[in-house]
DNA sequence: GTAGGGTTAG
């Protein structure tokens, strides 16, 4: 169509029509190729064309893109804003155009304009596009609502959005798949599950567009149920070549643990681009099976395809948690030399990992120093992190002190000095971080665990005697503790559990234990245990579960903020090899 | 002729 449409106008063969002048416009804007439609809209005045109401959206949505002053007062503020002088020839050959035409603000109006406004730095803008929408009777038109909705999700004001979808009276499925995206991309993965269900409630059929982004979701709950749910529609509607939602179950699937079905679909897909290559392999990395992750890696650059910055973490992380170091190290010294890409904070943090789990913290602390980009607090972070597993208290006291200037409320950091002071039996050290915390008024935000069962979410505080089987959970913990320590003793692996002994008992019963006691209970043998947990889950806690898993012969997963944690057999998948 | 989509460490 394009190539046509330029080469008509191109020939002259015939005088373009308005439409054709529109379409390129629209194309160029669509691209971004904001001053090639500039300039295609002087060569229409040019011609003699008069633009016309469909005209005016993409030259009105280009000027904005480039901070040129468009229409008079709404967006003379964004030109003061940004500073830019209005360029001479938009000034003039709107001015003239006006002259000729009232241009009246519509609904096609605003919809060019409104998406010039889909970054934070604009939401001021946004805002008084919505009320110049409101002022015209316009807000509840369904475009105008929709694109208003996503104005305001790309600004990060997902509240805002929240409201203009309860005010639309009329919500088609972009709308829903508008709010279900928003929110999933910003976090609130709950919701985009009871948003789901409502809409199904209220009879609108979900798309592949609602699926991605319900799937998305159920990725980062662990909510295996909806995901295999939303499985069984894409099958039953004929979905299955979409590959946004391939690679969205190929993700949901690898990061739930379940390695053999999303390597199946995964193989199954006709195109496989560097999204699907990333789940996969991040997949794998994540579960501990680094070398399966490399040797899909190397697979992919022969097959020619160039990985981007995203895939340097995922792969360097994978290197990391399977205690392929150097391998690690080859990788991230090719990322510049041989794809041109300048490592960031991000990958440096990744290498700090590496080498601080490998014992090597020394070259990490030099790596740190020899970066060219300024060190978040994610790389201090790792490097203390190094410390606790290799208890290097010196060290961890320098790379506290400047993750603290970086993210001087971030608890986590405070908590892991005191867990190396405590392993180093430094108790002054202990109260000097507790009077630290207190001092700067931070409170650890209570740690929670849940499961899913039958539909139904129960949930566990450290300690918790809420729960309606608190008594039968509280036997079923008392049971394991005592055959996990004689487990402990006849394998000589007490030293290691030195440190946990004084968990064991009512005052320090972590959340995912209690999580864990509950599934025991009410599922049969072979059924998958999920766990949940809102921050990080306890270290502490680590060899126990594994322990547990051995005792019990059951496998469970506890997601906790960052990461799977897959327990079988007496191994975790994650971060074992240490 | 408008609005909605997948991947990333600690």
């Amino acid at each position: 169509m394009t190539v046509h449409v330029q080469a008509a106008i191109a020939k002259s063969l015939a005088p373009p029509t308005s439409t054709l002048w529109n379409t390129q416009l629209r194309e160029f804007a669509k691209q971004c190729l904001f001053s090639d439609a500039l300039h295609l809209y002087r060569r229409m005045l040019r011609s003699g064309q008069s633009p016309n109401v469909f005209t005016f959206p993409f030259v009105l949505k280009s000027s904005a893109a480039l901070s040129f002053s468009v229409t008079g007062a709404l967006l003379h503020g964004h030109v003061l804003k940004t500073g830019c002088e209005p360029e001479p020839f938009v000034q003039t050959s709107l001015i003239s155009m006006m002259r000729e035409e009232v241009v009246s603000v519509n609904s096609v109006t605003l919809l060019g304009l409104i998406p010039g406004c889909f970054s934070p730095v604009d939401l001021d803008l946004g805002k008084s596009l919505h009320c110049c929408s409101i002022k015209i009777g316009l807000e509840l038109d369904s475009s105008v609502g929709n694109c208003l909705l996503t104005m305001y999700v790309k600004c990060g004001s997902v509240e805002y959005a929240r409201k203009v979808f309860d005010e639309m009276p009329e919500k088609g499925l972009i709308t829903w798949n508008a709010m279900i995206s928003g929110y999933s991309q910003n976090g609130f993965a709950t919701r985009v599950l009871d948003l789901y269900r409502e809409m199904k409630l209220v009879g609108v059929s979900p798309d592949p567009v609602t699926l991605v982004g319900v799937l998305s979701s159920c990725t980062h709950l662990g909510a295996h149920g909806v995901g295999r749910e939303v499985e069984q529609r894409i099958e039953l509607c004929g979905f299955g070549s979409n590959p946004f939602l391939m690679n969205s179950l190929v993700n949901m699937y690898a990061r739930c643990g379940n390695l053999v079905k999303a390597h199946s679909i995964f193989s199954s897909m006709k195109e496989r681009s560097l999204v699907s290559w990333t789940a996969i392999i991040g997949g794998y990395g994540m579960h501990g099976h680094g070398e399966l992750a490399v040797k899909l890696f190397e697979e992919m650059i022969k097959a020619g395809i160039k990985p981007d910055k995203t895939l340097f973490v995922t792969i360097l992380s994978a290197c990391s948690h399977s205690g392929l170091t150097d391998r690690g190290l080859e990788y991230f010294a090719t990322m510049e030399r041989s794809y041109g890409l300048q490592p960031g904070s991000e990958h440096y943090s990744c290498v700090v990992d590496l080498l601080g789990r490998a014992g090597r913290l020394k070259e990490a602390e030099e790596l740190i120093r020899s970066m060219k980009v300024k060190p978040d607090g994610a790389v201090w972070g790792a490097l203390l992190n190094a410390c606790k597993i290799h208890k290097n208290v010196k060290l961890a006291e320098l790379a506290f002190e400047r993750v603290i200037e970086l993210e001087p409320a971030n608890i986590g950091y405070y908590v892991l000095l005191s867990n190396i002071y405590s392993d180093a039996e430094n108790s002054e050290g202990v109260l000097k971080v507790r009077t630290m915390m207190r001092e700067r008024k931070l409170r650890k935000e209570p740690g929670y665990s849940y499961v899913e069962f039958k539909g139904e979410v129960h949930i566990f505080l450290a300690g918790d005697r809420t729960h309606q089987q608190t008594d039968d959970i509280y036997r079923m913990l008392a049971e394991l503790e005592s055959l996990v320590r004689k487990l402990c003793e006849s394998n000589g692996i007490g030293g290691k559990m030195k440190n946990e002994q004084h968990l064991i008992g009512e005052n320090n019963v972590h959340s995912e234990k209690l999580a864990i006691a509950f599934g025991l209970l009410n599922t049969r043998p072979g059924m998958e245990i999920i766990v949940i947990k809102n921050l990080r889950a306890c270290d502490d806690c680590h060899l126990f579960l594994k322990l547990v898993s051995k005792i019990a012969d059951r496998e469970f997963i506890v997601r906790d903020a960052t990461r799977f944690h897959h327990f079988k057999d007496g191994v975790c998948s994650c971060r074992d090899y240490w």
